[in-house]
DNA sequence: GTCGCGTTATACGGTAACGTACAAATCGAG
DNA sequence: CTCGATTTGTACGTTACCGTATAACGCGAC
């Protein structure tokens, strides 16, 4: 049979990496098909049409943000606090952490993303809950926390501001002291 | 001489309302025609092109977010927790909430809009940092707690999790209590 | 009521992207 | 080396949008 040159695979990975770097709306199939190096002739024998590519990026998205992570974080074990590293550092790679962020704006607007980015927040915040529980009794407490640690891994991605001479891992790492242990006492 | 039916300010609005709903992509000048029951006709009279259209939205958001809610906060006055909270919800409006959404999602791509963000969020943060010095001396303590509150306002909106039976609000008021009082201590 | 000016509608040519159809190229098996 | 399956390129008709040019229109001054 004929060579399998740009098998599904590709035309995903490519869509993927269009969608980190432009959004959605920038992955065209004709678009992928140039930065591939071939036409879009092949596509539709993959695909069914643009959405389908769409569901498909989705799909290997989740798949690679969550049960990949997490078998992987299983598998490797350690303690509560070297698995949430772990997973931290697989979650917020290079190679994902650009696709969670455009994930999320796209989500905003279409409700089938929301409802894909739902299941796959739910079952990073279950892991962050888990994790704080351990050194947290209140369930409450460890609730607020957990929401703090998930606001400030995200959210100082889409944030701006400088910090006057500080660095911002610096202020990051302070942030999560105070996630963690409180603020210092006087 | 003739009647000013689709002034200058229309085609903003309706940019400003297009970006927030669907994010910059969507901006096209005859789907904002059409949205404002006219054709393209008049729109090169006021803008050279959709970029200027682009440009003079970002005029409006970064006046509107800044300028306009300081003035207003100054002139309202009250002591130190007021005036935050005004910021707060004068900045985070139904109004420009979503912009500012779409807005920190379209800096992601463009070195331009991230210079105007920056510029808006660091007045901002000024903001936080001068409230927050109020009830905490160490300054490296104060732009972590800042940080901290800005993510979670922003960032919150930008995550999907759920809360387990408790509201949104509740675990971001719990949230915001730890960020300015630390945890309850055992 | 008519005139004039600025505001719109219409029409145009151009580019980009969609999805379809079919012909051309290419690789592996025999 | 040839055959056949399959992938790819090319061509097509369609839609959406850009930016320009020009004609129609309508309001307010007179």
């Amino acid at each position: 049979m004929g060579a399998l040159r740009t098998p599904r695979e590709k035309w995903i990975e490519e869509g993927l990496r269009t969608l980190a770097a432009s959004g959605v709306d920038a992955v065209r199939v004709e678009v992928l098909a140039k930065a591939l190096g071939v036409t879009k002739g092949g596509f539709y024998g993959y695909f069914a049409d643009r959405n389908a590519l769409l569901e498909a990026m989705l799909d290997t998205w989740e798949r690679e943000s969550t049960d990949e992570v997490l078998d992987r974080v299983e598998r490797e074990g350690g303690d509560a606090r070297t698995k949430i590293q772990l997973a931290g550092r697989l979650t917020l790679s290079e190679r994902l952490l650009p696709i969670d962020l455009a994930v999320r704006d796209w989500a905003r607007r279409d409700e089938a993303v929301a409802e894909r980015l739902r299941r796959v927040d739910n079952r990073r915040m279950d892991l962050l809950r888990e994790q704080i529980a351990t050194f947290c009794a209140d369930p409450d407490e460890v609730e607020a926390r957990a929401l703090l640690a998930f606001c400030l891994a995200i959210g100082h991605h889409f944030l701006a501001a400088e910090h006057d001479g500080r660095s911002p891992a610096q202020v990051r790492a302070r942030a999560a002291d105070i996630i963690v242990k409180g603020p210092r006492q006087p």
